[in-house]
DNA sequence: GTGGGCCCTTGATCTGCATCAAGGGCCCCT
DNA sequence: AGGGGCCCTTGATGCAGATCAAGGGCCCAC
């Protein structure tokens, strides 16, 4: 039972607010583009085909350097967006999109989605919501990167995954993913979360969910004000 | 002979095409700030106060981590604005800025710069601009850090720096700077200027300035498919 | 049920860059 | 002209995390 245009982008905060006639201009542009799971939707450096909406599935969006290594920049769920930067800015895809599992998306094409933007003011704020999130989103993790050590970064991941009422987080499908992410190999993340199991921390529940025990000890840690592990 | 604040805001490709109403609006929000060299303009996990358009001076802005390393995301010059996207998004300040030198900015309030962009879908569209250059520009960065080594990040960096006609390239007043920029130490980065400049690509005229002799060999260095140095 | 992949884990070793330490150049201030 | 900072450079050493290597669990296809 496929999603519809308008059903995905009701779901997409970004969209939620645009009203009545923008909203019928989106949902006249728009078109449902499907990804089995593993495929690769686009490569960095093409053109940006446009602004694309997840209905269902998960996207990972990721850049690659020489010798095949991979950084992970952003899973992209239902409900969120991506490539709007470059269909926005104009200019060519920064980075590669694969789907993780069986995804479905809204495809809202650039150039009508630019001539969109530029007669619907509230569009245009909404975008710019959309950008500052990912501002922010970068520069926290550049500086996770490049401050913090493996420990550090692995912590603050946690610290930051939204946890249910029992303080358990959800990892995602893959580890490795996760890994790269956080600029580790997959091999140095999975010793990381044990050394993190070993002082008390936190516990491993299943292969990828994760309960916090202490959230104050995890912080600690985080900041690098714990003594050495 | 102080700047005033309109010239500064028409230096600024964002504000430059402001019109009229719009552009006395912010002429009227508008208050000239200025910052001796080496002092601090403001702090990570601040409130933010407003945007901030450089009219002279340079400006470093920059994340600090646990036992005092830093890194520079952004030298900010004439022309140039910072801390916008913590205005328009809403959010605390995610990096500290100070002046490299002196320095003088026009400051637009937040609150009364956001009713500006609310109302103004000129303004609007450009401030989307200026935020997707940031995720460009930090997109980038993240790639280099993460994905390149070190002769790799000083390859590029001297790539991508704007050279004048004899390709000779400028290098930011303190080198420490430049190597926090490229998450390198200042010690680290002086070896790997070394490197380039003993095979042969790289020429040093004076402590600040730099040639480039071969770009092509360069480019082969900086993607990381010239045989080890 | 059983075989083969993929993924994660754990151990052993290697290495790029940081850190520590020392010296030299340049500029400004007196 | 002399002296004291700051900055850059260069050398020696150390370490966090990558890489290499091996084993085990889980899931799916047959």
């Amino acid at each position: 039972m496929p999603l519809n245009v308008a059903e995905i982008l009701h779901s997409c905060r970004f969209f939620a607010e645009v009203q009545d006639q923008a909203f019928h201009r989106l949902l006249r542009i728009a078109r449902i583009v499907k990804f089995d799971k593993g495929t690769r939707i686009f490569c960095e450096n093409q053109e940006c085909p446009g602004v694309y909406v997840v209905g269902s599935g998960l996207v990972r969006v990721f850049k690659t350097g020489g010798s095949g290594k991979e950084h992970t920049l952003h899973m992209v769920g239902p409900g969120d967006t991506f490539a709007e930067v470059a269909a926005i800015g104009g200019f060519r895809l920064p980075a590669n999109a694969e789907a993780v599992s069986d995804t479905e998306c809204v495809l809202l094409p650039r150039d009508l989605f630019r001539q969109a933007l530029e007669e619907d003011h509230q569009l245009c704020l909404q975008m710019i919501t959309s950008f500052s999130y990912w501002v922010q989103h970068l520069v926290g993790l550049m500086g996770d990167v490049v401050l913090r050590d493996a420990v550090g970064r692995v912590a603050r991941y946690l610290l930051n995954g939204e946890a249910d009422e029992n303080d358990t987080i959800e990892l995602p499908s893959l580890k490795r993913h996760l890994a790269s992410h956080l600029n580790l190999t997959s091999e140095t993340f999975s010793r990381t979360l044990r050394k993190l199991v070993d002082v008390g921390v936190i516990e491993e529940l299943d292969g990828s969910h994760v309960r916090v025990i202490t959230r104050e000890k995890l912080r600690l840690i985080a900041e690098g004000l714990s003594p050495k592990l």
